[in-house]
DNA sequence: AAGTTTATCAACCGCGTGCGC
DNA sequence: TGCGCACGCGGTTGATAAACT
């Protein structure tokens, strides 16, 4: 017995993705969405599994993906996050403006984790390596204990201390601010727009009762938001942009061939044309 | 220069969950 | 209410590149 494929393996092939199969897809992604991921590789010709499809759009394709790795913010904001949902990768991701779970999840596995040991923290309890783990506490203060979502056993990236692992008293208490009208940047297809689906998740209303998930904090990957600075989205409207940003945009040009319908992405495409022109 | 080890990351796999019937 | 389907998530694998001996 046991479960059903979900795509004959017999038929779908397997393995890395050539250019061809990936132009198909985004092809055949922007023009018509993706309704339902089962039916995409058969409509867009492609002989893949819908699962490979998704994974392929969503880890590598998506117009609105960063390349390159993560940058220090980035990174210290990972470690928060992971503080505080343990490996939830997409929970994490999607506080990370254009990078995916599973780049974050290769991150935290082959640098952060290690930087983490390096400086005596361990990566999974978030606590430093040489004290002896009190399993009580530790229960008390898994990112995943539904007591732990309203308190301030989160470790918090303003009062800690990676250098030391520690926590500095002075801030300890004051974690939680004002965000009653808090909103926070959610990844889609057309850009973003205002989260609610966590709302009832009560680990997501810890994080979003800390602040440095307050706007400001996001200006690392945004500094001018509301002029159509696409930044985020691994675009650069700036001719002084650096190489690498444009190396984050160039694969966009790989497909410069097709004729995409971007609208669907609220994207002006003269973003495009500036870093066509620098590269 | 060749062989070996290590690091990186794209892709796969299986399971949990939500939803419609 | 139970079942099946589809999607999404997190763990893991495997191919390749880079570093080392």
């Amino acid at each position: 017995m046991g479960r059903k494929p979900c795509c004959d393996k017999f038929v779908v092939k397997k393995g890395p993705w050539t250019a061809e199969e990936d132009a198909k897809l985004v092809s055949f992604i922007l023009t018509n969405g993706h309704c339902c991921w089962r039916a995409v590789p058969k409509l867009a010709g492609l002989r893949r599994c819908g699962k490979s499809c998704r994974l392929r759009w969503t880890n590598y394709l998506r117009p609105d993906l960063k390349r390159g790795l993560l940058n220090e913010e980035e990174e210290k904001l990972v470690i928060d996050l992971h503080a505080r949902l343990g490996n939830r990768w997409s929970k994490i991701a999607s506080r990370l403006p254009g990078r995916t779970d599973n780049e974050i999840k290769n991150h935290w596995n082959t640098h952060i984790k290690k930087k983490l040991i390096k400086m005596g923290i361990d990566p999974i309890t978030h606590e430093p390596l040489h004290q002896e783990p009190d399993p009580i506490i530790i229960s008390q203060q898994m990112p995943h204990s539904p007591s732990n979502n309203n308190n301030n056993n989160c470790l918090n990236s303003e009062n800690f201390n990676y250098s030391t692992g520690q926590e500095s008293p002075e801030n300890a208490n004051n974690q939680t601010t004002s965000n009653d009208n808090l909103t926070f940047p959610r990844k889609n297809l057309t850009g973003y727009e205002t989260q609610k689906d966590d709302d009832d998740d009560p680990l997501m209303s810890c994080i979003q009762s800390e602040t440095f998930l307050d706007d400001a904090f996001w200006n690392f990957a945004n500094t001018s938001r509301g002029d159509q600075d696409y930044t985020e989205f691994g675009l650069s409207s700036s001719s002084s942009s650096s190489s690498s940003e444009d190396c984050n945009s160039t694969w966009l040009l790989d497909y410069n061939d097709f004729d995409f319908d971007l609208e669907c992405f609220n994207i002006d495409m003269s973003t495009f044309e500036v870093d066509a022109t620098i590269n």
